[in-house]
DNA sequence: TGAAAGTATAGACAAGTATCTATACAGACA
DNA sequence: TGTCTGTATAGATACTTGTCTATACTTTCA
């Protein structure tokens, strides 16, 4: 059991009187958090982590996800330009994997 | 220096073979993140979180936020409706606070 | 080279949302 | 009771976004 304090992004935050957070503080988190704050890619992230070397193609994701090719793409790019996962072509396959030193970047922004 | 898994998120979901997140699982989890999605409602509660008492009314969001009084009861709304902080009528004013037992549950969704 | 399979992009559309103005509601006080 | 102040709600609007179909790009292989 670890005594954690999990309110960092509050508690760093300027205390009374000084500043408020500061507006591309605030949006540079928030365009973090918006790639994760979508149902789909939860799912999607659960999946790639939940596979065989914790990575997956686009193929293997349409199917239990029910939804096309396209809208797939869309979601695996979303998250890659918030650099939480990154793509690999070996083949006619693009294999993604979660940059998980990114995802612990957005957690920090939570615990302390 | 605490070793953590920041990945309770990934780590925790189904493992390969089984079924994918649950997309009610997934849907409860997007909507408490687009509530600390926006950059305004960042701004918001490390306001809160900065004040005396770590509490504020509205009137003292909407001059250093520049904006209105009814947009910033709509992001206090928002906030409200995903547990993060709690209004308390004292007189005229209403007295918002972070519900840091909900705060917690969300930073649970990363740290393990 | 041509065809087939996997992936990405373009464009359209519906749904959601962040903001505003206008207005209603709630409490304090003379 | 009436007025003033603080807050919430209603409605409008512009912007964002999640999804689709259609199509282009990339790699493999016969």
């Amino acid at each position: 059991m670890v005594t954690r304090i999990p309110l960092q992004l509050l508690d760093c935050l300027p205390k009374a009187g000084t500043e408020p957070l500061a507006r591309t503080t605030a949006e540079s988190m928030a365009t973090a958090l918006k790639a994760v704050a979508d149902p789909t890619r939860l799912q999607i992230l659960a999946m790639i982590a939940a596979s065989e070397n914790q990575e997956s193609c686009v193929c293997n994701l349409t199917e239990p996800l029910d939804l096309t090719q396209p809208t797939i793409s869309h979601h695996l790019k979303k998250l890659a330009e918030a650099g939480l996962i990154s793509g690999e072509r070996r083949g006619t396959w693009v294999w993604y994997s979660v940059n998980r030193e990114r995802w612990a970047q957005i957690a920090n922004l939570f615990n302390a």
